[in-house]
DNA sequence: CGCCTTGTGTACGCTAGCGTGCCGACGCTT
DNA sequence: AAGCGTCGGCACGCTAGCGTACACAAGGCG
């Protein structure tokens, strides 16, 4: 039981809800693992469930043609997976692939949204969490454009070290051109880059982060934009 | 009153509501003119009021670094400007600006969340068609990415005809490198191609749609996927 | 009428990134 | 220990689009 209610704590959405809340959530709640590459959402699925990650977390991917591919969102324990339920809305335009193993807290769809009526607080801070994936969907399609493959995938490692909670990233070249939706090899003369600052360093199949600030200095500033507009709508 | 009526008719969002949600609309909104050029939100801007374009339409514009800008979304008759209410947001993250002349009906943000709470129809007909924007914004940062000028040319101008409701349009090639996010001088090798292939006529701030269809066929697909997700979630 | 602003055509060299393909190295399996 | 599949480095020519700049044309205005 206490498990459960650290567990809880540990996704940042459902940190210091009102105790009725957090009990109602607890009630109808559990716990799963997500393994590596496990397909949580195919585009246009039914949402059968929703996810709060507690140490996993989840790329939302947009498939294009069925051939070109792009990160357009990401979950960790700073957010969900299957927002558009706050809208009523069972269906998910996303492919949504696990990233990062681990667990997570699942609910069935149609509890979720019965708890979310009797659960105001939460259901709040649900919908300002939408409105922030609303924002950083737009940021990020100016930053997908304007943004050269090294500053996106500074981006991209440090907002993944974010949700890992680790130095260390199990991720090949291949996986992060996929991402970004670029070729490996731009992959591999950006990751090149990174390693000559002195920023990270790799090894087949795993990257390390040696210097944090460093690369938040080598990202685009749309890292640092993401970060505050999320602090200012949901820790506020 | 009926010129109100039909005004009201000639939103989509508004169509067909039931005619009590009708009434409490039509109580409290108003009629406004839309000029060319006028900025109706600045980002971070706190909403005060509402916009569901009647024959005006209103691009949405992300701003990154001051100086890179990107149009993200799109607002006609279809739609409406300051979706974020909907989630008991009053801001939005990007510039709203006239990019078509004409009506829309204003509602002030207290009175439109009012009014959502007894408006049950027209409330969750908002909801889907936030989900719609989503997914459309999803799919945009990937179109931009990925789709070469000339095809997101095409897409661009046919959205923009839909909305218009008029084959010919008012636009400069320094507007809509604006909007595209690319050189003024890319969009005029594009506009000659698509004007060679006789899909399009131009003169000096005006472009004239000749050959629809193949317009269509010269654009992305991602044109008539976007008019298909509305038509799935909204016409149902 | 001529001026001047605005819009469009075009040309230059340049860069980021593409598609592709190949090689070598690592490390897991047998 | 050998073999093989995966991963990363690298190189090739190529394309889209960039930044810039300049010239010409259209059309509003004095």
């Amino acid at each position: 039981m206490t498990s459960i209610l650290h567990a809880c704590a540990a996704n940042q959405l459902l940190a210091e809800l009102p105790s009725a809340e957090q009990d109602a959530f607890m009630a109808i709640c559990d716990t799963v693992q997500l393994t590596f590459g496990e397909v949580l959402f195919q585009p246009t699925d039914t949402i059968t469930h929703v996810y709060f990650p507690i140490d996993s977390f989840i790329s939302q991917i947009v498939i294009l043609n069925m051939d070109s591919r792009l990160e357009v969102a990401m979950a960790g324990r700073e957010g969900m997976l299957g927002i558009s339920l706050v809208l009523d809305i069972a269906e998910t335009p996303l492919l949504a692939l696990v990233q990062g193993e681990g667990l997570a807290l699942r609910i069935n769809a149609a509890s979720f949204q019965q708890l979310l009526l009797n659960a105001p607080v939460l259901h709040q801070r649900l919908k300002r969490y939408l409105y922030v994936v609303i924002s950083q969907l737009a940021n990020s399609a100016a930053c997908i454009h304007f943004h050269r493959i090294e500053e996106r995938l500074a981006r991209w490692l440090l907002m993944t070290q974010d949700r890992a909670k680790s130095d260390s990233l199990q991720l090949t070249h291949e996986f992060l051109a996929m991402m970004l939706g670029v070729r490996r090899a731009g992959i591999t003369l950006a990751a090149i880059a990174l390693q000559t600052r002195g920023l990270i360093r790799y090894h087949r199949g795993e990257i390390i982060i040696i210097d944090r600030p460093g690369l938040i200095e080598a990202a685009c500033k749309c890292y640092t934009d993401d970060c505050a507009l999320y602090t200012k709508v949901l820790m506020l």
